[in-house]
DNA sequence: ATTGGTTCCTGCTGGC
DNA sequence: TGCCAGCAGGAACCAA
């Protein structure tokens, strides 16, 4: 599922329920995720109380009264589900860690391809100066987001410009549904380098970004591989997808006529329609 | 420094 | 219906 707007869809579904709140169990399932749960996360994470919770990039960040940072990556098929007092409610197949909070609530993190994430650093500024976060390029929803500062990622950069989206040191957040959807809206063949998105094109690209992450966010994210919300409920903005998974269908800008292509770029899917991407 | 290819893992889909 | 190859939303790692 998720890129920046199931992240977002996520954090939204979680912070009422988890910031102030005392984390009293902690149960690890399942150590193996992408780097193995650290032995000493149990010990760190369970009597603390959360009381932040945001996001950078794609990862969920909880602030905890010990000052230390919670960190989770829902990989390619991580998700979460809150569960009402659910104290009680037995785990299930690939529930690989388990918090009970002071309200009775129960959260459960959940990754059938174990490409997931979550660790805990010391403090702020580790954050800051760690691996997984120093290189990581501006959030595209932000203030300092816009043409220029693309551009200036995007200068020097030989290869095709859907690629240099997937990169996080470009632009934070973005995966590959998003990046081929905003590359139609801005009319940029995904083909394109990277270093020619310059001016005018660069500002049009840095809208449609943002535009389209916006929409995703309000739309409670895409559903697809039956990717749910922390409640349980279904995203939508699968739907409203415009180029993402159909290939050989018409293209729907008024006038244009052409028929969505896929293509491989960095072994990727890449959806865009001829007709009008340049 | 940037890049494309490969890899981790499970589950679903489509073709036979 | 069953089987199995191929593919999937991420990103670290490697060699070039």
């Amino acid at each position: 599922m998720p890129e920046l707007p199931e992240v977002e869809t996520t954090l939204r579904g979680l912070a009422d329920s988890l910031e102030g709140q005392l984390i009293e169990r902690v149960t690890v399932r399942e150590r193996r995720l992408r780097q193995p749960i650290a032995a000493d996360f149990e010990k760190k994470l369970a009597g603390r109380r959360l009381t932040r919770l945001e996001r950078r990039a794609k990862y969920l960040l909880g602030t905890l009264d010990s000052g230390a940072i919670w960190v989770c990556h829902l990989g390619m098929s991580g998700s979460f589900r809150l569960l009402a007092g659910g104290n009680g409610t037995a785990p299930g197949r690939h529930d690989h860690v388990v918090l009970d909070l002071g309200s009775g609530h129960r959260l459960l993190f959940n990754d059938p391809r174990r490409f997931g994430l979550m660790m805990l650093i010391d403090d702020a500024a580790g954050l800051e100066r760690h691996p997984l976060f120093r290189h990581l390029g501006p959030e595209p929803l932000g203030n300092r987001f816009n043409g220029p500062a693309l551009a200036a990622r995007l200068k020097g950069r030989r290869g095709p410009v859907k690629s240099a989206l997937l990169d996080q040191k470009v632009v934070a957040g973005i995966g590959n549904i998003y990046a081929s959807e905003a590359l139609y809206r801005a009319a940029i063949s995904p083909r394109r380098r990277a270093a020619t998105i310059a001016g005018q094109r660069a500002e049009r690209l840095a809208r449609a970004i943002r535009a389209v992450l916006a929409e995703a966010i309000e739309a409670g994210g895409s559903s697809i591989r039956d990717h749910a919300r922390v409640d349980g409920t279904l995203g939508y903005f699968q739907h409203a997808f415009q180029v993402y998974d159909r290939a050989g269908r018409e293209c729907g800008r008024a006038g244009c006529g052409g028929i969505i292509r896929r293509i491989v770029q960095s072994g990727r899917a890449s959806f865009y329609c001829p007709g009008h991407q340049r």
